[in-house]
DNA sequence: ATGGTCGACTCTCGA
């Protein structure tokens, strides 16, 4: 038996945020860091940085958006970018996946889409399917699957702050969240809800509410779901808030969980 | 709480 952590956090651009990577993973233990929105191309990728840190880096980007990596201190057996499926290949900065043994990761950041009524909405939604299409086509139920990521779904009332008023939001909409429980029904659990089963957690405190923190007025849309085959070796799960006290935070906080594996 | 603030990159978009 060995304790694995895994942290998946969106740092809306590493670059900017390298000071408060390092400052952190000096404090924690963390076997594998997913990071979303990295916001770099690959050939600007602080690479190095990591290295320095004991983490060997899968990263794939573009500039200014999006763009995700995964970190870990052992090497990964076998990776992937993106869906493979042969659709839109803007997955690729979105989506990878890596697996060291038989646990197997995956690591998304899913669009946020802007608007109900709006092009990116449909895209959402599309990418859920994809979602689904690719734990149907590359993994089995069985398996030990770790799926992070910023999910941008809050699931449900206990995830937001004031949810009468999110109703027709992007990542609160009764279709997106049904959409979601949908894609999370081919066989994954809420590690974070079974750990802390109270509402008022946040993984998002937007920077536009002042105070956001200090308030607790936020969104639960950062995620880690694991398979059953997973879940029995499930130690705990929780949210990171303290960097969000840092200076130059991201707009997100970590998110960790642990297993006895 | 969507008014506000960030980050990246041009002055505006995405979140």
């Amino acid at each position: 038996m060995a304790r694995f952590t895994i942290a998946t956090f969106n740092v809306n651009s590493v670059r900017s945020r390298m000071p408060i990577l390092q400052k952190w993973l000096s404090e924690h233990h963390v076997d594998a860091l997913c990071l979303q929105e990295t916001k770099v191309v690959d050939e600007a990728f602080p690479e190095a940085d990591f290295r320095d840190m004991g983490y060997r880096c899968l990263y794939r980007g573009e500039k200014s958006y999006n763009g995700v990596a995964i970190l870990t201190k052992e090497p990964l057996d076998g990776f992937a970018v993106g869906f493979g499926d042969g659709e839109e290949p803007e997955g690729e900065t979105r989506l990878l996946r890596g697996r060291i043994g038989d646990f197997c990761m995956v690591n998304t950041y899913i669009p946020q889409g802007k608007a109900i009524d709006h092009a990116d909405y449909v895209y959402k939604h599309r990418f859920l399917d994809r979602m689904k299409s690719l734990f149907d086509r590359e993994y089995l139920r069985s398996e030990k699957i770790v799926w992070v990521g910023d999910m941008n779904v809050a699931p449900t009332d206990m995830d937001v702050t004031s949810p009468e008023k999110k109703r027709e939001h992007p990542c609160f909409a009764p279709d997106i969240q049904e959409h979601f429980e949908d894609v999370k029904s081919w066989g994954f659990i809420d590690l974070f809800r079974k750990y802390r089963p109270d509402p008022g957690e946040f993984s998002f405190f937007d920077y536009r509410v002042k105070n956001s923190l200090e308030r607790n007025i936020g969104w639960r849309i950062d995620h880690v779901l694991v398979t059953p085959a997973l879940e029995k070796h499930g130690v705990d799960c929780w949210i990171d808030r303290e960097p969000r006290s840092w200076e130059k935070p991201s707009d997100h906080t970590p998110v960790l969980a642990s297993f006895d594996l």
